[in-house]
DNA sequence: ATTTGCACTTGCAATTTGCAAGTAAAATTA
DNA sequence: TAATTTTACTTGCAAATTGCAAGTGCAAAT
């Protein structure tokens, strides 16, 4: 549905397949910052996602291996969305992000002092957070 | 048209308001490793952009202060779109995109090894190119 | 046994996209 | 000087995507 014939040969392009849209990267957002891991937590967000978008781009998101669904360890009718060590990776990415929004947008004070912390060792905040993500996106680990 | 009502006050909605499409971190690309800087210039490359998209991806990426038209040196006929220093600062964003796909995707060889290099010292190259790109993106500079 | 919660799906209108064709001014060519 | 081409778009329209509201089916709680 989502995946296939790509553009180009530039992996920009690809990328922007995966995750270039205005949605995709709020709800890694919300896993990896947000505690969220279910699709009502996802619902909930401060943004809005229709649930027929948040389904749709679970779905892509899932399809390209970013994340991934597994058992609710609470009850059988939840699911658990898990981001993939693939998904894990986007941290960077989502960092440089903050990092251009701070210098250019007013935001919230203790965001603001948050980004700015973490830029002044990007590379130890990187390890630090990318290591508590697989630690928290195995411990619940059920099945698949 | 584009600007106005943010989606709430997480700078990473916001920024993905500026450039979060298919389409507009690939223009940022073209001017800053393609050596683009022109409509026709845009049109040309290889995802291959529909004409109405790239004139409102223009108009937008004008707007939120990323690129600024100016006057071709070479003909009156001709726009220069060159990247404002908000728009180079994107650089650490793509940066981390093509390492990121670096990493899960297959892609033509000499690029991988481009990326691979300036990987090793990623500050080094940021402040390299982004030094570049100043000098670059003036010198041709005639008005606004 | 009934209601509520959860993860979706479906229908439909509105917006956005993509393709093709057109336009106006500037530059080139005849 | 006139005709053609180039450049940066705009316009029209069909197709796809989005967003909103209202389901649906299974699980869990009451």
């Amino acid at each position: 549905m989502e995946a296939s014939k790509k553009r180009s040969d530039c992996p920009l392009s690809f990328s922007l397949d995966v995750f270039g849209d205005k949605w995709s990267l709020l709800i890694i957002r919300d896993m990896m910052f947000g505690n969220k891991c279910t699709y009502n937590d996802f619902l909930k967000s401060e943004e809005g996602i229709a649930t027929n978008i948040l389904a749709s781009r679970l779905k892509g998101l899932e399809e390209n291996g970013v994340i991934e669904k597994s058992v609710h360890p609470d009850s059988k009718a939840k699911i658990l969305y898990r981001l993939t060590p693939k998904g894990i990776d986007l941290l960077p990415v989502i960092m440089e992000v903050y990092i251009w929004s701070e210098k250019y947008y007013e935001m919230p004070a203790d965001l603001k002092a948050t980004i700015k912390e973490a830029k002044k060792d990007k590379d130890k905040f990187i390890k630090q957070v990318t290591k508590e993500l697989k630690i928290k996106m195995t411990e619940k680990k059920s099945s698949s």
